[in-house]
DNA sequence: TTATTTTTTTAGGCTTGCCTAAAATATTTT
DNA sequence: AAAATATTTTAGGCAAGCCTAAAAAAATAA
């Protein structure tokens, strides 16, 4: 049985995992908990004895096997809770991270699998990440951002970078949701901003924007 | 923001208050919540400093009406949890009490409303307690006990007063489960004991058996 | 490659929530 | 009412998880 602050250290370790391939570094994970290197330090130590992840002083973290499996198990509740929050109780999908992040803690196997099969087995939550299986197995698929499209191209929007609530609420104010299709019309020169189609209109969105945005291809 | 142990301790007190009049003693916490006398003295310092209970050394607890609405508002989520786990997630009424003690810490007035639109504003658990509503009204039924009823009227066994693990065993041997619907059929007079139906098949059970069954009359 | 800067670890402290043992108070018995 | 017993509080300790400041190691610049 793991503390909340353990699960915390693991699921951070594993979502930095995908941006550095070696170890993950303490001061990142600090800064992504919001707490202090030298904490982190005392954490990965304890982590490391449990055999969670490995660590060696001053060369960052790596998850084993046995940690892999763990993160994925709490990212699973926690998107499982998302889906569960948007789809059956009317939350907006910028309201559902705080909430989540208590929920993703709750210890029962069963509650967690009958949570699944109630919401009928969903594959993404609802900023479009892949929710693992029980196994802990998790269809990644590499991620394309809008601005990556070439002028003419259309895609998909599929899902977001930075889930900030500043973020989500301002896609929302926008009219930017889940699944919309978006072609880029014309970038401008001078400050790289993409000039879109959206449904029926046009809009023009900054760069940084559009490097938040995860799409696919059509 | 209360931690999990504060609310736990008021909870605690909640209950305890109901079966003495006067202040709740330290002792009685420190059972019920599987503590030491030592860590209660504690902590009811700190909810008094919180307004939270109105605590005088070696006079025991009482809640403030904060204490009280609190404490309900926790109630509130535990049962409204329990009705979501049975009735939308198929679990049986005797397998939700250690999930709902985890959730009912998660922190969303918002949640925890939606929830109860959603389970359609349900005025009992799965064990006939009454569910308090958002400002912390509870329609406080008094539980009735098998021996409470007259001959020829029905119950429906939803709890056990004493949970040991004898009386339970007991109860397995005698195919006397959670739910049942037991009827009283006939009174000994020379030692009180009830005849009942249960199912298809005619048992007879002693009095003391029958003050330990709660049930809620059909 | 040496000096400087950045990162990480260590050392030492603090709070919360738990504990045991001893002291203080309350209650019950004689 | 005094003695015995039970309850509650106080005192002092411990682990977890956080912190700041100083020391150590690594990375970068000169």
């Amino acid at each position: 049985m793991l503390t909340f602050s353990e699960e915390n250290h693991l699921k951070s370790i594993f979502h930095l995992s995908s941006e550095s391939e070696s170890g993950v570094s303490t001061n990142s994970i600090a800064d992504n908990l919001n707490t202090k290197a030298s904490s982190v330090t005392e954490m990965l130590k304890k982590l490391n004895d449990k055999l969670l992840i490995v660590y060696k002083k001053y060369r960052g973290a790596q998850l084993t096997e046995k940690g892999r499996k763990t993160a994925l198990n709490i990212i699973r509740k926690h998107r499982l809770w998302e889906v569960f929050l948007v789809d059956k109780l009317n939350f907006k999908w910028d309201e559902v991270h705080d909430i989540a992040e208590q929920l993703e803690h709750i210890q029962s196997e069963k509650l967690t699998n009958e949570l699944d099969k109630f919401l009928n087995f969903p594959t993404k939550d609802p900023h479009g990440d892949p929710i693992p299986n029980p196994a802990g197995f998790i269809k990644f698929t590499p991620k394309l951002k809008l601005s990556d499209l070439n002028i003419g191209e259309t895609g998909k929007f599929v899902g977001v970078k930075d889930s900030s609530a500043t973020f989500l609420k301002y896609l929302d104010k926008r009219q930017i949701s889940l699944g919309s299709n978006i072609k880029v019309l014309f970038q401008e020169e001078f400050d790289q901003s993409l000039h879109v189609g959206l449904d029926e209109s046009n809009l023009t969105i900054s760069i940084k924007t559009a490097s938040n945005l995860y799409i696919t291809k059509i």
